[in-house]
RNA sequence: GCGCCCAUAGCUCAACCGGAUAGAGCAACGGCCUUCUAAGCCGUAGGUUGCAGGUUCGAUUCCUGCUGGGCGCGCCA
């Protein structure tokens, strides 16, 4: 509908060029909208607006001009010229009910396009380090991450999901301390507990499991404890494989799987780190220092240099992440998307110099960055700082535990990434009309109800009579829902384009909502074959709307509630 | 002090690369279940989009300055 509209004003302007009522050189990029508001038709363009200026016409004179030399076209009922010069179009109702022809028959590729054209895409996001259990912060980068990645195939990408720990530094040497520290029987209190060690109730089961030669089997890994406590190198192995067992049942029980675990070690192993640096130092783009090596970013930047190299030989993080990005350059990744949390937005301008300062043609602002900001939980108005599993933060496992996955999943992906979040547990677990999630999944349950009603009447749903009758579809409140699901490719595409994941939570919402105004005011189970097919029709297209979408979100879309 | 992010109804948040009268939900008030699931719907009320300028036909959106909040400013990650 929007295509045709936008063929019909590109039209008028081909044939308005060759009367000379408009400049031969004037170039329009024609923009056509959904309105927000039904009086002004179904869809409105800007046009005349955008063509005043250049056509030295005043705005709602050029519109005429424009509507004037409209071609015909049965799918447009009527156009008009409305405010400053906006064009409205309204459709006719066959026209717009074509849309749940479409669907019903798109089915689960309804809103899947072919943009990416299978460009690969890398989306690196959770990179938890293996010292404790995801917390309500890695929860987010997960749901963001992931649905990121959901509408990136939906869009024609070829995309993988990736997962970069450390797993050698000095947090893990942490770990392997606070470990050990447990199996000999030492807890946070005693004096010759490690400085800095972790506390959380994880640690003394890791202990235990070590003690008793426990075998651990993660994603990427499998190791059997020794069950030495003086032998530091082994717990610190058995820690690590516990603790990546422990975040993949986190990610699992949230329902999100990558393709790839990354190492940081492996960057060292295969001698990664030491050819960046090779090549930092060939570019002239470092220095000696108070006995660091330094990179000159603020060359490309930075606000100050920032060191390699320190003096006691080892390298910074920031170093192997330099090395690590290279990687995914050299994996041929022309687009990679970093979802991380927004502490480390510091992080960005000193990969971004350390890339540049490589030479080897990587372009500038790559990669992409989503940053997502802090989330606050709450209970009974109060905030949440505290888990038995971890100690002193608010794991994903506990939200899931207490709220289920799919509120967790939409709760945390619902929001814009760049605004801080508050998580309120008691909003998350209610199963009650406050709780958007079960919104959404209501209005999907109440259609499959609606069918279910149907069968049992012996009248079952006739596609050929549904799509021969869609003209019957003509109340305010069922073209209010067609034109919403007709909305839905492009606001699965622009989500996709921006990053911005919420924008599909929040179009189910107001899908949802049109759904459910639709079901009170029109009846479905009617006599007429004819009329109950055709709006069983559009009901049975908004279901799979409500299903595609949450597909994207990663939340369920159950048959009954 | 410097850098990044945010500020929209009483509360939690939307607003589709600048569009028309800024929208939902919750909370408040008033209605709707012998009829497809009331986890729903309808109505009422609620706003100087933090403040002050600027850009233009038009600004919540872009720019500048301020105020308030979050995060960062390690030879930690």
């Amino acid at each position: 509908m929007k295509d045709t509209i936008i063929s019909l004003l590109d039209g008028a302007i081909v044939t308005l060029k060759h009367q000379g009522v408009l400049p031969n050189d004037i170039q329009a990029v024609i923009k056509v909208d959904p309105t927000k508001d039904k009086a002004h038709g179904d869809y409105a363009s800007n046009l005349a607006l955008i063509l005043a200026k250049p056509a030295g016409k005043k705005p709602r004179e050029l519109a005429e001009i424009l509507i004037a030399a409209l071609p015909q076209d049965a799918a447009v009922t009527k156009v008009e010229i409305a405010g400053p010069g906006f064009i409205n179009f309204f459709a006719a109702t066959t026209a717009a009910a074509q849309v749940v022809a479409q669907v019903l028959d798109c089915g689960d590729a309804f809103g899947r396009s072919l943009i990416g054209k299978g460009e690969k895409v890398q989306v690196e996001f959770v990179s938890a380090n293996p010292t404790g259990p995801l917390h309500v912060g890695h929860g987010r980068g997960a749901a963001i991450g992931d649905c990121l990645c959901r509408l990136l195939e939906a869009t024609g990408y070829d995309v993988t999901r990736e997962f970069y720990y450390n797993d050698a530094g000095v947090q893990i040497r942490n770990l392997a301390l606070s470990v050990q520290a447990r199996a000999k029987g030492l807890g946070p209190e005693d004096a010759s507990w490690p400085k800095d060690g972790y506390r959380g109730q994880y640690i003394s089961d890791v202990a235990d499991d070590y003690l008793a030669g426990a075998s651990v089997a993660a994603d990427d890994r499998h190791v059997t404890a020794k069950g030495d406590p003086d032998d530091l190198d082994a717990i610190q192995e058995f820690a690590v494989a516990w603790l990546r067992r422990e975040q993949d049942l986190d990610l699992k029980a949230f329902g999100v799987e990558f393709d790839v675990y990354f190492l940081e070690s492996s960057l060292y192993e295969e001698g990664k780190v030491e050819e960046t640096v090779k090549r930092l130092v060939e570019n002239g783009h470092t220095y000696e220092d108070a006995g660091a090596l330094w990179l000159r970013t603020t060359a490309f930047g930075d606000d100050k240099d920032r060191v390699m190299r320190k003096k006691d030989g080892d390298y910074t993080y920031f170093l192997p992440d330099v090395a690590y990005h290279l990687n995914k350059w050299q994996r041929g990744f022309k687009t990679v998307i970093n979802e991380q949390g927004a502490d480390h937005h510091s992080t960005v301008t000193r990969v971004r110099a350390g890339l540049q300062a490589l030479e080897v043609g990587i372009p500038q602002g790559w990669p992409d960055y989503v940053l997502h900001q802090m989330v606050m939980v709450t209970r009974s108005g109060v905030e949440v700082k505290i888990s038995k599993r971890a100690g002193s933060y608010v794991t994903v496992r506990d939200l899931i535990d207490e709220v289920g996955r799919d509120a967790t999943r939409f709760f945390l992906a619902a929001r814009r990434a760049d605004s801080q979040l508050t998580f309120d547990i008691d909003l998350a677990r209610s199963q009650s009309n406050d709780n958007p999630v079960y919104y959404i999944q209501y209005a999907h349950a109440r259609v499959c109800s609606m069918l279910r009603k149907t069968q049992d009447a012996g009248q079952d749903f006739d596609h050929d009579l549904a799509l021969a009758n869609l003209a019957l579809l003509e109340s305010d409140q069922e073209k209010a829902v067609m034109n919403r699901l007709a909305r839905f490719p492009g606001v699965v595409e622009n989500a996709a384009k921006n990053r911005e994941p919420q924008q599909i939570a929040q179009y189910l919402l107001t899908l949802a909502g049109d759904f459910h105004t639709c079901y009170n005011a029109v009846k479905v189970m009617v006599e007429d074959d004819t009329l109950r097919n055709a709006r069983l029709g559009l009901g049975l297209a908004t279901r799979q709307v409500l299903r595609n979408g949450l597909d994207l979100m990663g939340v369920s879309a159950p048959e009954e509630m």
